[in-house]
Parts: structure tokens; sequence; C-alpha cells
DNA sequence: ATATATTATAAACGCGTGTTCATGGGGGTG
DNA sequence: CACCCCCATGAACACGCGTTTATAATATAT
């Protein structure tokens, strides 16, 4: 079915068709109708390739979500929580403002071929980008070039200014120094940290923040008590082990996402430990099951809804309005107490 | 850039740059070599859009996640990991096939028409259904408009012999019947279930499987036993509350998923009970945090990233070569044995 | 009633690419 | 040397739709 049927069977011109389908004013009342009732009589949907060839936007957003190298078999790798939320945020913010999700995993970290090749191909009209490096220069790549991009997860500063480029962060500096403040408030002194991926901003933000902070409070900072964690459970769970056999442990440990501190509590439990009465453990995400493990997980939680849906909804304004200057904002997080810390014993 | 940019540097017509672009027999090395140097310097890439528009595919396909109705806040969906397991499992197989996927989510489970649009505007070659209620119409409707639809968890007496349909489940029955039985073996004698959306294939078969085996172990039903979670941690959270406060209490409970299991064991733990102590739970899916909770979930798994990848290969595989012949597979579960029973006290 | 302004509509062109058809040239055979 | 065949390649058309331009029909003013 094509507007040339739609056209012949209404008894008027392709192009009579046209302007009712895209809502031009010089059209009868009588006309119009009578090719609407046509139109729904045979549920005819305009060609989205054709339209868009003859220059109108095709709705279509792409998400790519970077994850870490082949390092990790893809059978495991759906077992990573987080990303998940992204996908779900995203996807509900377009479809809710008419508009389709084109999802790429990307998991060679050095591989943007594809995203370049999304725009090229002009499959999306604006792309959002999750788990990025600092490093990598795919951002200015694609900005460049003149295509609207959201990132999620970027540092401000390299960001600023930049056209054609959304970016949202969490506040993760301040939430970290939230969850070790209150470590040290329960008298812990001998703190150690799981770190995530210091290449990303977030990971990287965590990381200072631990150090600052402990640094402030006139703190030692153990260098055996610092995990490279990478944000990945396996890692976790055999660097916490490693851990456990050494001659020292901290009396908590601050884990830069929740997904390893499940590991790290995991790796505990195996091992005898009780939590919290011989670790306190912290968490950061606040992913769904956090509150339902047993015990209850202490994490900051990061609104990545929110953080999501404004950056989708920015992104798509930005490509209607045909906007094209740099915007950022920052979420608070929020600091859950639940189950997994304890005053430290005399 | 246009393929007649591309023709114009590389000093042949259009069609040749066409022929090299599409492997066409007919051109020598030299000529070849000469225009792909070119491609390759100014990183140009066909318009998928112009490309459809003349025949080719687009090499997409759609993924049509149905989720229940808007009684759940937006802001909650995220939380069920279960479909994010699906989404990363297709977008993988797709990916790895040059495939790109578009995510679409459904909540008002009556509205497919986001389905039949993609179909018809034709941005999609090929189609993944999941969360698909037994009653609903969708599904003849795409098969007959001749586009290839494959879904997961459908009744396959119902799909049988329909062309382009392929449908992939696990074998629901007999994974309960494992359940179960382990749980007579181990002397339960009063077993409760949590039952699913009845609506939905694995739902009713589930069900069915629990009503049969106890049945041929002459245990008797007790209707109050029998939860309404319909897959929802809310729902079951609030029911298993309500069982608590009635008279009499199962010995162990079968929740349909593990979402559902984890949810009823988060209510009894705030009642004071002990898991597997007071009660015995076994859930359905082996979801990531399964394993990772404490105690470990028993639980049946179902193999979804295997399922998922068979599904999308056989998807993508029946487009290219034009394959309309119905296809099923079963897929066989694992019962994983873990902390959450115990034997019944005497 | 005629001239002019206004509106409804059709015809034609362009979007970027795949593909068919026609052409021209080169090599081989008689 | 003449003929034929094959291969490389360019020109032209098709894909389905949006949009501009031209034309026909109608309404308004004189």
């Amino acid at each position: 079915m094509r507007s040339e049927d739609i056209a012949r069977l209404a008894g008027v011109s392709r192009s009579t068709v046209s302007r009712v389908i895209n809502n031009y004013p010089n059209v009868p009342e009588k006309t119009r109708d009578k090719v609407l009732k046509v139109i729904k009589q045979y549920n005819y949907e305009p060609n989205t390739w054709a339209r868009a060839l003859a220059g109108k936007s095709n709705n279509t957003i792409g998400l790519f979500v970077i994850s870490i190298s082949k390092t990790q078999a893809p059978s495991k790798i759906y077992k990573s929580t987080y990303y998940s939320s992204f996908i779900n945020a995203v996807v509900d913010a377009a479809n809710t403002s008419g508009y389709y999700v084109l999802v790429h995993t990307i998991y060679c970290s050095k591989d943007y071929s594809k995203i370049n090749q999304a725009f090229n191909q002009k499959r999306i009209c604006g792309g959002i980008l999750v788990g990025n490096e600092k490093n990598s220069d795919i951002i200015k790549e694609i900005t460049k070039m003149g295509c609207p991009l959201g990132v999620v997860d970027y540092d401000p500063d390299e960001a600023m200014n930049r056209s054609n480029l959304i970016v949202v962060n969490s506040m993760d500096y301040d939430g970290t120094a939230k969850a070790l403040n209150y470590l040290i408030e329960l008298g812990h002194r001998d703190i150690g940290i799981i770190t995530g991926r210091l290449g990303t901003y977030s990971g990287q933000q965590r990381f200072e923040s631990y150090k600052q902070t402990l640094k402030e409070h006139k703190l030692k900072i153990n260098p055996e008590f610092i995990l490279k964690g990478e944000f990945l459970k396996d890692k976790t769970y055999n660097e916490v082990k490693k851990l456990i056999k050494s001659k020292s442990l901290p009396t908590a440990l601050f884990a830069c996402n929740d997904d390893m501190a499940l590991a790290a509590m995991e790796a505990f439990r195996e091992e005898g430990f009780n939590i919290p009465e011989d670790i306190s453990v912290i968490g950061f995400d606040d992913i769904p099951v956090a509150s339902q493990m047993n015990p209850a997980l202490t994490t900051v939680r990061v609104p990545v809804y929110d953080m999501v849906t404004e950056i989708t909804e920015m992104l798509i304004d930005g490509i209607e309005k045909g906007r094209k200057k740099f915007y950022c904002k920052n979420f608070d997080t929020v600091f859950k107490i639940r189950d997994t810390c304890m005053k430290v014993k005399e």
C-alpha cells in the first residue's frame, strides 16, 4: 500500500494525500476527511525510509552501551544488571515522545565504528552513550560531524561548551563522601575501597573522593586496601578472596558499585565472615536487588531513571528544535542506610 | 557524501560504485580497488533509507517487550530484571549477524499498534515478541501480513504450522515438576504456589504442572496456598503478608519466578521467619542475583541466553533465506539446588 | 459581466541507491 | 582483415514520499 494507492482510492492526487498526512493548512475539511477515511480503512502508514529520504526525520535515536572488552564471555554479560536500567529508561522516554530506539552494544572498547556507522548511514538522528571511557575520541568525532549526542557520565570540563553535546552525571564525589563520612562516624579507621573502571569519569570521581575524604580526616590510606574491581563481579570476587588471605583486613569496605559490593559480600560469606559484624560494606547505585539482599545493602542511590529520562528528553527536544547548545546537569545522590554497616568494635 | 561524490572522485560512474559496494562479480580488480580506496578515505557509508527504498534489506529487527498494564509506574518498571536479559541477548545475537535492533516496550497489553506500525512503516524486516498473552491476536495479524516473527513463550499447539512464525520455549512443565518432586522428597506435604500471569503460556504451564504433580502424589491442594503473584514483586509481597496473617501456612512455597521468590523471602524475613528453617522457597528462572542471595536461592534455571540467541539467529536466517516454515524449539531447564530448602520438620 | 484575487489540486522534481538495459571497446577466431 | 562475443561501464529508470511550481476552479470586487 503506497500513497499513490490511497490517492487513487480517494479520488485525489498523491500530493493531496501527502498534504493530509503532514497536516498542511490548505486542504478543505471535506477532502481531508475523504482521504483520512481511506487511510484508516487500509491501515496505511507512510514508508519511513522514503519519508526520511525526502527530508523528514526518521524519529530514531541510537543507544550505545559500551561494555568492557572481550574478556567477558557473551553469555555472562547479561548478568550486569546496571545497564539494563538505562535501556528501559531510554526506551520509555523515547517512546513517549514518539521516537524509536536502536540499541547497540559495544564490547571492544576500542571499536566505536558502529556508532559512526549508524550516524553515517542516517539510521539515527541522535545518540546516547553509556559507559564511555574518558580518553576516547568518539564524542569529539560525533559532535564535530554535527550529530546530537547525549552522554551519561562524562567529565563536564572536557565537555564544556562543545556543541551538539548533552551530559548528565550523578554527583559521585559528593555521594562517596557521604558514604565514607558515615563509616568514619561509626568509628572505622581502616577503610578499603573496591574501585571501578578508573577510565570512566564516575570511576575516577569516586576514587578521588575516597582519597580526599580519608585525607581530610587524617586517616592513612593503606595501598593493600585498594582493590581494583573495574566494576566487575568476577574481578572483585577474586580480589576480595586475595585480600582475605593477606595479613591485615580493613574494618569497612566501600565498593564503587553494588554489583561489586554483592560479589564482595559473597566472597566474605564463603570465608566465614559475617556482615556487618565482621566487616561493614557499602555499595553504589542502589540497583533493584540491593534492598532485597540479606542483610539489605547500605548504598548510595543514583537516580538513574531520572538522569536517563532527562537526557533522552533533552536530546529529542534538541533534535526537534535544532538546538546545538551544550547542556549539562548533575543529579544528587541519596545515601541509603540499610543493614550492612556497624559501629566498629573497640 | 553520496555515492555520486565517490564516483566522481574515483573517476567512474555511480553504477560502478554501487557494483563495488554490493560485491558484483563483473568489476575488475583495478577498478574495485580504486573505488574502495576513495570509499575508505572519505568514510563513506550508503544511506540506509535509500538503500532500503531501492529494495535492499535494512538489516533491522524489532524487539517488542510486552510489560504488564499501566498499574506499574514507569519508574518502577526497570526494576524487573527479567526482561533485561532478553534485550541483551537479542542485541548480541543480532549485532553479531550485522543486524540492528529496535527496542520497543509496550505497557498497555491491549495496544499492539506499535508493532504493526513498525512493520507497516518498513522500519523492521522481522520482529521478536516477549511477554505475549495467549489470547492476543497480534501474532496471527503479523504473520498473516507475511512478516517474520519470533515469539518467546508461546503455546506450540496454537502456533503449529503457522508460516512466518518461530517459537522458543523453556520446558516449564517439566521444570516445575522437578522442583516439586524435590520438595516432596524432602517430606513437604503442604506446598504453596505463587503463580505468574496465567494468561502467558509459561505462567499457565507452571501452574498446571503444580496441580498435576501434587495430584500424582496424592497431596491435596489447599486453595489458600495458591497466591496470585502475576510475576510481580509488589503483588507477591502483599499476598505473602496476607498469607502469613492467615491461620495456616504451607511448609514450602514454589514461586513461578525468582523475582517473586525474592519478594516472598523479603516478606517472610520481615515477619521473623527464617529461610529455610521455617519455610522452604523455590524460584524459577535463575536470574543473576539468585546465586548471590543469602541464603542462595534454589531455583529452576531457564537458559534464557541460549533461547534468545537461538530465536534471533533463526529469525535472521529465515529473513535472509526467505524461509517461511514454522519452527519451534523447547529448551530444557536445570534444577539448581542451593540453600532455600530444607527437610520438613517431623 | 469582466477582471482579479484566492484557493484547491495536479504535475513534476528531488532525495540516494540498486538494477536493468544499452553501448562501446577489446580480444579472439575464421 | 572482418566478424562475433564477452566484458566493463555508463545512462536511465524505479523505489515511495515531500515539496515546489504551475494550473484550474472558484470566489470576490469592480
